[in-house]
DNA sequence: TATTGTTATACTCTATAACTATA
DNA sequence: TATAGTTATAGAGTATAACAATA
């Protein structure tokens, strides 16, 4: 049995350091994100939804699952993206009851501009590392993510 | 003279890599921040508010700053915040235009309590690295935020 | 004139609850 | 019965514009 004390200090020394600067790295990129977002008039969440589906189509439970939001709250996301002509709904074939999403022309188009702006917008924090420091970082965040959001 | 072109993909092998390492990293550590801060009802912005004013009586114009966002949206945070016992406004006695906000004691355990539990939450993400991984990861985070937020 | 804060307004984001249709 | 999605509702977060008080 693991009696675990919820006030308990994570183990081992200098995590606290580790974790405020992770926490301010993440609100910085955040930032950036939110910046290149708000030039198209769009929400992190929508920027968030843009990136997901640029890869799939996927049913609106599944995109609920992605972002961790209630359905309710993915269907007016849609709603507001269709309208502007971002993305599409349509039936999926294997299940009535589901919708598919899936990105537009336009949608394409914006998400892949962005993805090149937020790489923009994020090197100012990067490109100061050289090489070799930016491939060690990118292999502990990696190592990072594994263990995260369980 | 620089030409810019904002289309050219940050120089260096792998940084696409990193970026998305990193944005990804990112959402993880917020998603954690927003479940600690809906445990005691509170939203990612004033997790922050709480974290800010934690070590520092600020005027309300200051806190705008720090958050990146309007005086209007501050008048409103605060309001609630207010509300709910967590902080206090008070009048600046160097400037008769402006208010100061601090912690209330309340809000000052909630924000130590708060803190704690952020650890804790991030932990199963940095509970993997080793202490010298975790040295690294931290020298090379505080490098990049050095460059970040122009 | 410029700055600090508040208020009114409008819109997006978000969850809860109630509903329909399908599995 | 359980799942997928929509709608209605309510509240928080956000910005813009107009305003009062002070610098």
């Amino acid at each position: 049995m693991t009696t675990c004390d919820p006030a308990a200090p994570p183990a081992g020394p200098g995590r606290q350091e580790l974790i405020d600067a992770l926490v301010q790295a993440s609100f910085a990129a955040m930032a950036a994100l939110n910046r290149v977002g708000a030039e198209h008039d769009l929400s992190l969440t929508q920027v968030r939804v843009l990136a997901i589906l640029r890869d799939r189509r996927v049913k609106l439970s599944e995109l609920a699952d992605y972002l961790g939001l209630d359905k309710s709250t993915i269907s007016g996301l849609v709603d507001r993206a269709e309208k502007r002509g971002l993305l599409q709904r349509a039936p999926n074939p294997a299940d009535r009851r589901a919708v598919d999403v899936f990105l537009t022309a336009e949608g394409i188009e914006l998400a892949g501009r962005g993805a090149m702006e937020i790489a923009h917008s994020l090197s100012p924090m990067l490109g100061k590392l050289t090489n070799a420091e930016a491939r060690r970082l990118t292999v502990l965040l990696k190592r990072s993510l594994d263990g995260g959001t369980p």
